[in-house]
DNA sequence: GGGATGTATCAAAAAAACATCAAAAAAAAC
DNA sequence: GTTTTTTTTGATGTTTTTTTGATACATCCC
């Protein structure tokens, strides 16, 4: 998440901007840049970056009504860069809905810590992605997998191949492109493998193994999840 | 929620407090007040302010450990107030977790606007200071690990390991992860040491050593804290 | 029906991962 | 500056998982 964010600069001097740029590329951050309050809102809707930082000083609108157009449909943190210092300046800007204010010249350390610190804020609680087929529950960020809501124990290659089947279920995974998503492209001609993975798994997961109702065989060609 | 929200303030002049308190409460907020580092730990898990105004400089603690202190158990926001100017102390004070930093003086009326984004940055939740499995306790808040009342005592990396599996009780911990977090990313692969301390930590947590039932080893991938 | 192909299952051997003990080195406490 | 505690390193035995091999079953096509 913080690798490779997303930040939206908004300055009408190229030659601030360049300098952001560089910087922030420079800790691994992805920059887009817009030159206008217009443009601004339109970038922000367009290309949804993690993080805006915003010059008051723009030609086409005042910095405070960019931040209150913004506020009104997103809570894309917006860190504020200002020449201005007074007091009436900061409480409008972070009243209005900015989430940090930082006066020109600032110290570009400074604005790199504040930058992480409203990632921070902006992270939404991670919901649980959970996956269900029948009696079958994959709770796919906790790596728990129950079968009526008895824990089931897989090894790691079990697990993994269950978790390619229900990234891709109900439609059918050829041997080749298990083979190579779970033991790797050097595999894809042990089928074997296969056969004695998805006998495990299914010893594990299914009420009869041997009139499997969760994985399906397709003869010839792969194997299947059932989604339910 | 912005009416009456409670205050910790964290300072050991009485003047400052006291002027601190005045303002604030002229403003509706409910104000609580803490001298020492120690005591703003304690009075934050006693009293679970909305928020905390904590001076760096303390008698007793650093003001960068207690917000350490405060982030292993508590997403509370804190504002940091300091008369330390540099980058350095900005950057340091919100890495540790901080969510804002104003040098002294400041003017009331940015605390004040500080305030209300802190607080709309708040998230609201129920953190349980004590973790509870089975017959472990552990009072994040103090530190404190109890086996059916026992004390217990850990060594620093084998609480950090600890906090870190409760952190995420339930959910399995990758070797990379539990390494890189308790160790730091250049021990990525240094998978002995979770050998040896996790021997040890069973050692002092689980009644049968040889059959854990708190943490649970899920090999080739990781270790999980066991949630009842 | 009968061979050919593809599949399921069981069980062993081999490999990898893990637990444990203990000593050496480093760090912390006194 | 010495003692104590903690961390790091090394060696050894155990468990778990993966791989390999053997065998039986099913289905399709001739």
């Amino acid at each position: 998440m913080a690798e490779g964010a997303q930040i939206l600069i908004v300055d009408d001097e190229p030659q601030i901007r360049r300098f952001l740029r560089i910087s922030l590329e420079a800790n691994g951050y992805c920059i887009h840049e817009a030159a206008t309050g217009h443009d601004a809102i339109l970038k922000t809707a367009q290309l949804r970056p993690d993080l805006i930082i915003l010059d008051m000083g723009l030609p086409d609108s005042d910095g405070l009504d960019v931040v209150r157009r913004l506020r009104e449909w997103t809570k894309t943190p917006v860190i504020i860069l200002s020449v201005r210092d007074s007091d009436q300046d900061k409480v409008d800007a972070l009243d209005a809905g900015a989430d940090d204010y930082l006066t020109k010249p600032f110290s570009m350390d400074e604005l790199m810590a504040r930058i992480r610190t409203a990632q921070r804020h902006a992270q939404p609680q991670q919901e649980e992605i959970v996956f269900t087929s029948g009696r079958l529950k994959v709770d796919l960020s906790r790596r728990v997998v129950t079968i009526n809501g008895e824990p089931v124990k897989l090894t790691r290659t079990e697990y993994a191949l269950l978790r390619l089947l229900i990234q891709h279920a109900g439609k059918v995974l050829t041997h080749q492109q298990i083979l190579r998503e779970v033991w790797g492209p050097e595999y894809i001609h042990e089928t074997h493998y296969l056969r004695v993975y998805f006998a495990q798994l299914r010893q594990k997961i299914e009420e009869n193994p041997a009139l499997p109702e969760i994985i399906i065989t397709e003869p010839g060609v792969g194997y299947r999840l059932v989604r339910v």
